[in-house]
RNA sequence: GGUGCUGUGGCGGAGUGGUUACGCAGCGGUCUGCAAAACCGCGUACACCGGUUCAAUUCCGGUCGGCACCUCCA
């Protein structure tokens, strides 16, 4: 297994620490809206690399966290907390839009077919974690109170712009949100933020005698620390995460602990939809629900996703999404075929595949080899299956009655009789299987 | 301004110093009562300019594009 490791800049050897417990860390979503396309590109990524690794014989260990706390829209001090304006929008208390909307991302998540995370940890219940991380730093040096909270001093962490091989001299110079006056590096930031006296915020905790709430940053590190214990072999998140967020999670765990905080940091690349960025003002991207609106299954979307490389750009367009939807009915098809014609399996396919995949998370390729195999077998593909989880073999059979009136056309057909022959093709069409003429007498198949 | 990624046939998308990627769409053929599927075949792709080399889409240098992140974001 290779993998690409942002921590070197290239592709390495995989090596876990315990391969019968592979620890992977995934950033997990903010439950303030739905989840939409883009969100869920990054999820079946990382559902590919835990597939990949089970498949190559590890055992993995994985956690993903919801950010179910309210955290600023921006690091600026009038920033608006995105659950607290979530809330208002619908009426509803911070809390309960926290429910709904982490109940959405897991039935959409199981919609995609994704692997169950081992654990899934909400983060409003690590607060006492989180305090206790801050407890350390603070015990460490390594930060300092403003008048609206608790500053990680980025200064005192001397390799903090390794990781995103950040230029803090050019970063001021670019910044597009002014430095607050009390900090004392552009690159500090919060990890525990008070609530003023009159201050409307719904969640919050007392520490240090006063009301407040947690940095944003806080919780994975508290959460990684609290169920896994470093070093992680694998942290994952969206490119986005590079620059401040994980770069913020390596200074905290290191300040609190003195230790690394994964030895492999994996990140996958965004999607622009018909040419734009993602952006959820522009009101241009779409939930599982949009799509299944329009035609699309959600694995239709998976299979989309993974015709790509997690680290490449990719542009959603439906043309895209048709060619996506239409390849995998015809390997549902083949599937179909492989239960009525009963071929042999092809011993080496897995290793094929495995070569693929194992090499820095190559679906591309290891969908070609599957096109260019021909007569794969239904051992074959619940295999490709447990590779990808595209819900290739739940093809539904068709019923007794069903068969029958194949059968029956079969033998109008021969009988020469097309007028009934073509009537219960029709028939059949309409419930929702096509009929292949083949030599050796008719077969089934999925309707489009 | 900084950092990183990227430029492959109609679209998408792997890969490689010299031999077919693959998919979707299209075209032709075999088969077929018709249709569908399946199978076979077809398109003279690798941004541009130099360099290295017997040979470069693949390595090196430069030019010109495109994108993302640096702000909550996967």
């Amino acid at each position: 297994m290779r993998l690409y490791n942002q921590l070197t800049k290239k592709v390495e050897k995989f090596t876990p620490e315990n391969p019968q417990n592979v620890k992977i860390y995934t950033c997990g979503p903010t439950v303030y809206s739905f989840a939409h396309i883009g969100n869920f590109t990054s999820y079946i990524y990382w559902d590919l690399l835990v597939r990949t690794l089970t498949q190559s014989g590890y055992k993995v260990n994985r956690v993903l966290n919801l950010t179910d706390v309210g955290h600023l829209t921006s690091d600026a001090d009038d920033g608006e907390d995105k659950l607290e304006k979530g809330a208002r929008r619908e009426g509803k208390t911070v809390w309960e839009i926290a429910k709904m909307y982490s109940d959405a991302f897991l039935k959409d998540y199981r919609r995609l077919n994704l692997v169950e995370p081992t654990k899934i940890c909400p983060a409003t219940e690590y607060i006492k974690q989180q305090q206790e991380l801050v407890d350390r730093l603070t015990a460490n040096g390594y930060t300092y109170e403003t008048a609206d909270g608790i500053y990680f001093d980025t200064a005192k962490f001397e390799k903090y712009a390794d990781f995103a091989r950040l230029d803090l001299e050019q970063l001021k110079a670019g910044a597009r949100v002014a430095l607050s006056s009390e900090k004392r590096n552009i690159s500090d930031f919060a990890v525990w933020k008070f609530i003023k006296e009159g201050e409307k915020h719904a969640m919050r905790w007392d520490y240090l005698g006063r009301p407040g709430y947690p940095g944003w940053h806080l919780e994975c590190s508290a959460i990684c620390h609290a169920e896994l214990g470093e070093p992680l072999d694998i942290h994952t998140g969206g490119i986005d995460h590079i620059p401040v967020h994980h770069s913020n999670e390596i200074a905290q765990t290191f300040g609190a602990y003195g230790t690394k905080l994964a030895n492999y940091w994996t990140h996958c690349n965004f999607i622009t939809i018909e040419g734009e960025k993602v952006s959820k003002s522009l009101g241009n991207t779409y939930t599982l629900d949009e799509l299944a609106v329009k035609g699309y299954e959600p694995l239709d979307f998976k299979m989309w996703v993974l015709q790509g490389h997690y680290q490449s750009e990719r542009n959603f367009s439906f043309d895209d999404l048709d060619g996506a939807k239409t390849r995998r009915l015809a390997w549902r098809n083949r599937y179909a075929l492989a239960l009525q014609f009963g071929y042999a399996d092809h011993h080496d396919l897995h290793e094929q595949i495995l070569a693929a995949t194992g090499d820095n998370l190559n679906s591309p390729l290891a969908f070609s080899i599957i096109d260019q195999t021909t007569d794969l077998s239904k051992n074959d593909w619940q295999l490709i299956d447990q590779c990808f989880g595209l819900g290739l073999t739940d093809v539904l059979e068709p019923s007794r009655e069903l068969l029958e009136m194949i059968a029956e056309r079969d033998a109008a057909r021969t009988a020469k009789d097309f007028a009934t022959s073509d009537k219960l093709r029709d028939e059949i069409q309409a419930h929702g299987y096509t009929v292949l003429d083949t030599p050796s007498g008719s077969r089934w198949q999925l309707a489009a």
